[in-house]
DNA sequence: TTGCTGACTTAAGCCTGCACAAGTCAGCTA
DNA sequence: TAGCTGACTTGTGCAGGCTTAAGTCAGCAA
């Protein structure tokens, strides 16, 4: 039976049991933003909020863990603590978002879009639409050929990154070109 | 100062200090897979994973968590639990995607993709590939115009679900038209 | 009928995340 | 110089997630 919603695994991936996910970058990134106030506070960042304050108040957490969160999302680069100057006022920091911490707008938009379709009652609270076309934004699968990619489409193959740490086995089996020697392994 | 990386607000949201993301559906999200292990059972699930041992092996997790977050995901509608037999062996319970589970796919894809540029030394470990074309998946914001929408090419507007219970602001103080009436308030 | 295996559950203890409350510190304003 | 405010830090205590270790339970195989 073929399993429902599964990807098709290629190459030096194909038997499953043959390897686990041991450097995956899912988990690498979970590492940085796997909790909840990480990720609300992101989602301030790209609302335009800036002060400590307006962290804490609008994603509703204590100050404290505004504190420790915004310290970890600066130390892991997501966001600059920028000294700005207000006339008559002190010296203030702004948080602003990096173009690393910027680079996770897709995947916060197709976290949100997904609680929108799920697990809103009324539909979307808000949503996001182009500027200027005005049509409506969401976040998708897409090939380089330009497709849009259904889940049923998908292949998983090594990538560049693969032969120095992905596969737990000690020593690959074969050694098979990947499937990724060939063709754009760039991105 | 415009803000950098910054998304637009219009409408009724526009002056981001007379809202709270209150109804947020990234947070309704968070509350079902904010932690690191559902994230990595569901990967693992796409990966074609369906029995018990397995998750716990090859996320690398214990078999109470295990069985906790399956359990979880399980009641979440996420995850289905059929029974299915092999000859010769007793009945047992297979986990499998429901269409709700599936449809995290771009979610996790995002995160993924943001890992394997950010935090991958040396490359991506493993690659989406479109079956038959061969060309690189990548997670994307695109407008329902059929645009790749950049980060600054995009406004926050009002949706459908807003008048329930998105605005913490007891009364909206002006009734007009939620999205863009004006357009591009800027700021 | 006994043993084995897959799929769990239960128990005990640690570590992290969180909230609440209170304290600190810099620098403008009165 | 005294107070105020924004931006934090420190302390306390609870709740949840995690691990290891051990127990349970069903049903095929010997």
């Amino acid at each position: 039976m073929p399993p429902a919603h599964s990807v098709q695994m290629t190459g030096r991936l194909n038997p499953r049991s043959g390897w686990t996910a041991s450097a995956c970058s899912l988990a690498r990134t979970l590492e940085v933003v796997s909790n909840r106030s990480c990720m609300l506070i992101l989602r301030e960042a790209f609302y335009g909020t800036s002060r400590f304050d307006d962290f804490a108040d609008r994603v509703g957490i204590s100050e404290p863990v505004a504190a420790a969160r915004l310290r970890e999302l600066v130390d892991a680069g997501l966001l600059t603590r920028e000294p700005y100057r207000e006339p008559g006022q002190r010296t203030r920091l702004a948080y602003r978002l990096t173009d690393k911490g910027a680079d996770l707008l897709p995947a916060l938009v197709a976290l949100m879009q997904w609680g929108d379709r799920w697990l809103a009652p009324t539909g979307a609270p808000v949503v996001y639409r182009h500027h200027g076309c005005g049509a409506i934004v969401h976040a998708e699968l897409s090939c380089a050929a330009g497709h849009a990619v259904g889940g049923d489409e998908l292949e998983l193959a090594t990538g560049p990154g693969s032969r120095s740490s992905t596969a737990s086995s000690p020593a690959a089996p074969h050694a098979g070109a990947p499937h990724a020697s060939i063709h754009g392994t760039g991105r």
